[in-house]
DNA sequence: TTCATTGCAAATTATTTGCATTTGA
DNA sequence: TCAAATGCAAATAATTTGCAATGAA
């Protein structure tokens, strides 16, 4: 589950920063596209529908301040482009991970939601005293509606 | 083990491409710095050594046929910069992986090397249909040294 | 010879920054 | 009131492209 906005209020307050609409606005349209992979540009244009004004330099801002509080992840899917996503939120039990299946056929994202990892960075630190505090996974292949059409 | 010289001026003429100084020396760049995550720019200012004429479009392009040619990887270590990487090859017993561990206090990566995700390939597989060629594996984190700066 | 490739410069794209103005606390 | 935040335009950085000259087959 993502953060709330009233969380996010007080988090903004905590710093000194403002409580602005440009940036509650972005992290609406972050929260409300969660499987989408988005573009600084399709954040703007998701924003401007509401808040018409707002020019794009306080995108590329917002989302600075919001990778900066741990609230949304920059990935990058090999198209060239970079992307935002917002985060999955900490719970006690660790951290709620998922990773991404991309097709080189038709380029489309699933996600693959998993924990088999946890293991394998308990392994990681063992072996090389590297602390590892979060991870990046991504699948590249062939999606099944690809894969069907080849076999045709 | 990466790609021989001759290899690859074979698959060039099979592709109809021709063999040239520049394109030999790009991979040969890469080659002898595996372990190195390169830039456009590293690459560039390395070939100008031996081949001070050379463009930085010329880099771009071959890095992009390379690329096409499955011979380099393309990775992002999220500091902004692209970077390339070359091939560990493909052999009978599939894929030679090595991820990266990737330092949030110095920014330090280190390869770590691993065949774990073979399995969750499989999972993947059957639980959803995609079929996975291949995959990258990022973790973040403190490497040993910052860790023990931060102990003190 | 002939067409792919190259180097260069200009064009394009993505992102950041300076600054006058606006706005939230 | 007043520093933080914004919008805009200009600056910077990264990458691509057009084109005439070059070079491999």
């Amino acid at each position: 589950m993502s953060i709330s906005q009233e969380k996010f209020k007080q988090m903004l307050k905590e710093k000194g920063l403002k409580v602005t609409n440009q940036r509650l606005l972005v992290l609406e349209v972050l929260a409300c596209h969660k499987d989408r992979h988005m573009t600084v540009e399709d954040i703007y244009d998701l924003v401007k529908e509401d808040y018409p004004d707002i020019g794009l330099a306080t995108i590329y801002r917002t989302v600075q301040l919001l990778l900066g509080m741990q609230l949304v992840d920059r990935i990058s899917l090999d198209d060239g482009c970079v992307r935002y996503e917002i985060g999955e939120g900490i719970s006690a039990e660790g951290k709620h991970h998922h990773h991404h299946l991309i097709c080189r056929t038709c380029g489309k994202v699933q996600p693959f939601k998993d924990d088999w990892l946890d293991r394998l960075e308990g392994h990681i630190e063992e072996e090389t005293g590297f602390h590892v505090l979060d991870h990046e996974l991504k699948f590249y292949g062939q999606c099944r509606e690809c894969l069907k059409k080849t076999e045709k």
